[in-house]
RNA sequence: GGUGGGAUUCCCGAGUGGCUAAAGGGGGCAGACUGUAAAUCUGCUGGCACUGCCUUCGAUGGUUCGAAUCCAUCUCCCACCA
């Protein structure tokens, strides 16, 4: 068993686990960095290690327009063609179903897609994401679904259920690279009895590990925390459960508590691009407003990223204002240590059976008004 | 010294009598961002007692019902010629 829980939380559904993959263990509750196209934007892999990154993921359906499957072939897959030397989890492309929404068409097979790039026509479906997955030669493969749009009515939403169970139905039939784990993906929308159905039938297929989908795809907070617990805990014990997409800082929390172990979210690159700084407390800082131009104090007091040693608001609030490469990088830098550093403080918290005392000194500070 | 061209809202730059507080960029400011079509996108960007009024298109003075737009003079800038 590739899975393995150390220890319970005694008043949630809060597990720390150990993931054994063939490149590595990846100690859980974990946030995996996302770098859809090979790459975590503006970030080297060096930097990731060092930050503590166990696992990274990629994109099944951005890799197989760009470089293709050829090339990946011959790179000897994700690991050989970047350098990341632990686990990359590589995701099917059932959330460009979603987001890319008005470029495909669904088919019972699968997707056409009119590429984004050039226009050009690729169809992946379960078979052929299943296919590109074993040549990225992840270590976790996601199974191939549709990822519910929100809002979606109760008919819409069994419907695409139905879909996504034939799909994942499917991926778990192909064959795989040994060693490659295979999870599933429980979709439903925002409808508890479809959340359950597609549960079960979704268990019974026997993955190796289990994601709830469709989430994080503009639904409300609550919606989205409700979801969890009607199903998070549902999901088999010995198995790795992986929320995926989400979220906040404080998503993140309060979904281990649920019982979820694995999380990833494009959160901490994409608003570390934009100029928006995460903060421990589970906060924002809007790093490039003017009010920063001459605050001369480090993005977070007490941070121990290399940015928050080394460097201010006002150089980072510089660099984000002359458009200097260097802004993106050290704020993606730090935000990716705020979300992997709240992870290692959970498992620490739960290593010392101190989880929920962790989690209501965060709510408190996050809810607060200390803190800026 | 001569001849031409030009001065527009923070910057660049459209606009040659009313539909112009004035296109479009840039910059600035604010917001958004959740399995990444995103180093992106959206909004605002003269003032105010704001369904309207006031101020603004180098300066001053004219023409006109009405001027950034036409005329005169002045100031400054650019090009070429001596």
């Amino acid at each position: 068993m590739s899975f393995e829980i150390r220890q319970k939380d005694s008043a949630t559904a809060a597990r720390r686990g150990k993931l054994t993959l063939r490149r590595g263990v990846v100690e859980t509750p974990v946030f995996m960095p996302v770098g859809t196209r090979a790459s975590v934007k503006a970030v080297t892999p060096r930097t990731l290690e060092e930050l503590g990154a166990q696992i990274i993921l990629g994109n099944t359906y951005h890799l197989m327009l760009k470089p293709g499957m050829e090339l990946m072939n011959l790179a000897g897959g994700l690991n050989g063609f970047t350098g990341w030397k632990k686990p990359f989890l590589t995701d099917s492309g059932g959330f460009q179903v979603f987001s890319l929404a008005n470029l495909r068409k669904i088919t019972p097979d699968g997707v056409q897609f009119a590429s984004h790039i050039d226009g050009s026509r690729h169809f992946l479906g379960p078979r052929e994401s299943m296919a590109i997955q074993r040549a990225l030669d992840s270590d976790i493969v996601m199974a191939f679904d549709e990822c519910t749009p929100y809002p979606a009515v109760r008919a819409e939403a069994a419907k695409s259920v139905d879909l996504t169970v034939r799909w994942e139905t499917m991926s778990r039939e192909q064959p795989l690279n040994d060693g490659q784990q295979r999870f599933g993906i429980v979709q439903g929308s925002v409808y508890e009895d479809l959340r359950r159905d597609c549960l079960k039938r979704i268990t019974a297929l026997d993955f190796d590990g289990y994601a709830i989908g469709g989430v994080s795809v503009g639904e409300s907070e609550p919606e989205m925390l409700m979801v969890l617990d009607w199903i998070a805990n549902e999901l088999p014990q010995e198995k790795a459960r992986y929320l995926m997409g989400v979220g906040t800082p404080y998503q993140m929390l309060e979904a281990v508590a649920r019982g979820v172990d694995m999380f990833d979210c494009v959160m901490p690159t994409r608003l570390g691009r934009h100029g928006t700084a995460f903060l421990s407390n589970g906060r924002t800082l809007p790093v490039k407003a003017a009010k920063y131009a001459a605050d001369f104090s480090p993005v977070e007091e007490g941070c121990e990223c290399y940015c928050c040693r080394n460097f201010t608001r006002a150089y980072l609030r510089h660099l984000f204002n002359v458009g200097e490469i260097l802004a993106v990088m050290l704020l993606s830098m730090h935000n990716l240590h705020v979300f992997l550093n709240l992870m290692a403080r959970i498992r620490h918290a739960l290593d010392e059976g101190s989880f929920g005392e962790f989690r209501a000194e965060f709510h408190r500070r996050y809810h607060g008004g200390e803190d800026k």
